[in-house]
RNA sequence: UGGGCUAUCGCCAAGCGGUAAGGCACAGGACUUUGACUCCUGCAUUCGCUGGUUCGAAUCCAGCUAGUCCAGCCA
């Protein structure tokens, strides 16, 4: 006996050790053990040209983590090679998520124009080297000259232009003297590669454009294949994180930075997209929701780009979880929207307050309490973190509670509130139905029950217990405040698009609004602060749409499962 | 169709020749100042399919199938 336990102990320590890593942390790994680098330094370049996203998201923490990890930096740098669909709107409000996310790029903030002189002196190498080529094509020309998957590419006329030559042109290209679309630089590889990124690659085209950072200083433009290489070489980027989708350009990447001698160049590593199930991302799709007056915008909180989560009442730590949680592969996958949901819960239950609002009021009146007296009664913020603290909240004679807490005819096992039956309130007393009227209609309007004053929470009373514990607030004192009540806003039946028409299928009950009795304390609740409602969920303060400085409260998530009346 | 990549429970995902981790979801039960939370318990005789190598295969080999990406002067 003694023997095996001995046994056991020792496997179960040896299993401890075995920590799992994931793909590109035993590349790393090895890459560090091999000395291919001795460090790690890696980016996230997006191109500035709409909102980040929650697939965004995973990158940013994926390279940022990745260097903190490895004691390593992250660079922040935008990849900004093309001004036709660029905006300084989209540097400012990316750069904004980034930060809200966390990932710190010290003073390291680039921008891909900012090697725009580099490029070009590339641009020439190359061709000096006969690397590279000037070519008249149109752009037509250049698709038919390409060919086709299973058949070879043509040689491009421009290509037996001399050096000399060459030189001449690309300047000319450089200098305004071509309109757009007249010429191109390409590289010069291999026409019958299988790989079509091979196919002689156009490196640089014309285009005659102001961009938003270097203006009108240059009419040419570097290509992603061509200038993303020497981003990353030039600030000595290690490894290049970037998605599946770029794994048949690599072959170019290595090649751009082998022709232009970069010594220890970085390495691309391509890592499969996040996405979530019955979730819009598109973002031609949200323009869309958009337009149609269904979303309010690229933060509207039902959405998942950055902004709206962050307005919905999402933490960066809950996202920090849940790409965590998801992993790093290459399989393609799609993720489950209730992770994203239990990330947040287990983020916010024992950080945030747990607060009384009733969203379906309905009068309870405490017939043998005293008429105009009221009460100042101690409750925990939160009973599982002591830390969070106390408050004070008023009861009186007249309170709401929620309108499913009270059943004139319940089914067995009903443990809340019913003619004769005894609860207790929450933080409160223990009350007992005595009465209840109704309207015309049979709709309850008002609930009579008796207190017993020695029930008090928190004065040790142990008398006799009670099955059921409902939330209230004080009738005079609670506030009214707006609810807005969130879910998918994608038909989750239908699945998001209509196979028809290509339209997205959208949840008529996606917001919907209520009206609420808050405790006081929670009308004077400051932006983006968050609570779990008792029993109805997490909620964030939100006062972009408000009226007259009115706090919303923006439902962030629901509680695992609501309750479910017995059958 | 040529090439690249991928395939392990409803979802995500470990595993890297020694006999299928974990999380989400789900289902039971215990506890409870809300039925939440917490805590237990259950949940792939099987790893896309078919053969082969081996004492032994999710792991190696061959063939097949499915999904996905590439024919922008987008990134």
């Amino acid at each position: 006996m003694s023997e095996t336990n001995e046994l056991n102990i020792e496997t179960s320590e040896n299993t401890e050790e075995k920590v799992s890593r994931n793909f590109i942390e035993v590349l790393i790994d090895k890459d560090l053990e091999e000395g291919v680098y001795d460090t790690v330094h890696t980016r996230f370049p997006p191109e500035p040209n709409g909102y980040l996203h929650i697939g965004h998201a995973k990158s940013i923490l994926l390279n940022y983590g990745l260097a903190q990890e490895y004691g390593g930096k992250f660079n922040m740098r935008f990849d900004d090679t093309n001004p036709t669909k660029e905006k300084i709107e989209f540097v400012n409000s990316q750069l904004e998520d980034i930060k809200w996310l966390g990932a710190d790029w010290e003073d390291r903030l680039f921008f891909a124009s900012d090697y725009f002189p580099k490029m070009y002196e590339g641009a020439v190498k190359l061709i000096k080297k006969g690397k590279a080529y000037v070519s008249d094509l149109s752009a037509d020309e250049i698709r038919e000259y390409r060919g086709t998957l299973t058949e070879p590419g043509k040689k491009d006329p421009g290509s037996d232009r001399s050096i000399e030559e060459n030189l001449a042109l690309f300047e000319d290209m450089k200098n305004g003297r071509f309109a757009d679309g007249e010429k191109v630089l390409r590289a010069r590889i291999d026409m019958a590669s299988p790989n079509m990124n091979m196919r002689d690659p156009v490196i640089y085209r014309v285009a005659h454009m102001t961009h938003h950072r270097t203006g009108d200083t240059w009419c040419i433009y570097p290509m992603y294949d061509f200038a993303h290489p020497i981003e990353d070489a030039e600030e000595g980027i290690t490894h290049s994180i970037c998605t599946l989708e770029f794994e048949d350009h690599r072959p170019l990447y290595d090649w751009v930075v082998k022709e232009l001698e970069y010594e220890r160049p970085p390495r691309q590593i391509e890592f499969a997209k996040l996405y979530l199930k019955n979730v819009v991302t598109g973002k031609r799709y949200i323009k869309k929701l958009v337009e149609d007056g269904i979303a309010d915008g690229w933060d509207d909180p039902r959405l998942v780009s950055i902004s709206a989560l962050r307005r919905r009442g999402y933490t960066p730590e809950s996202i920090k979880m849940f790409v965590e949680l998801c992993g790093v592969s290459k399989a393609n996958s799609i993720a489950d929207m209730a992770m994203l949901e239990y990330c947040i819960r287990e983020d916010l239950k024992l950080k945030r307050p747990r607060m009384m609002a009733v969203l379906d009021p309905v009068k309870l009146i405490i017939d043998n309490y005293p008429e105009g007296e009221s009460e100042m009664l101690e409750a925990a913020n939160n009973l599982e973190n002591e830390e969070l603290g106390t408050r004070q909240i008023p009861f009186s004679r007249e309170l709401y509670i929620e309108r499913e807490d009270f059943m004139i005819d319940p089914p067995k096992k009903y443990f809340r509130l019913f003619p004769g039956n005894e609860v207790r309130l929450m933080n409160a007393y223990f009350v007992t139905c005595v009465d209840y009227k109704t309207d015309e209609n049979g709709n309850v309007t008002e609930i009579h029950c008796t207190y017993d004053p020695e029930t008090k929470s928190g004065s040790g009373f142990t008398g006799r217990k009670v099955k059921g514990t409902i939330h209230w607030v004080d009738a005079k004192s609670a506030v009214p405040v707006e609810v807005r009540l969130f879910e998918n806003i994608v038909d989750e039946e239908k699945g998001v698009y209509n196979e028809e028409d290509g339209s997205i299928n959208v949840n008529p009950e996606s917001r919907k609004i209520v009206t609420a009795y808050v405790e006081p304390d929670l009308a004077k609740a400051k932006a983006f602060e968050s609570f779990q409602f008792v029993r109805n969920g997490f909620y964030c303060v939100d006062y972009k749409d408000s009226k007259e400085g009115a706090p919303v409260f923006n439902r962030i998530v629901s509680l695992k499962s609501s309750f479910v009346l017995p059958k």
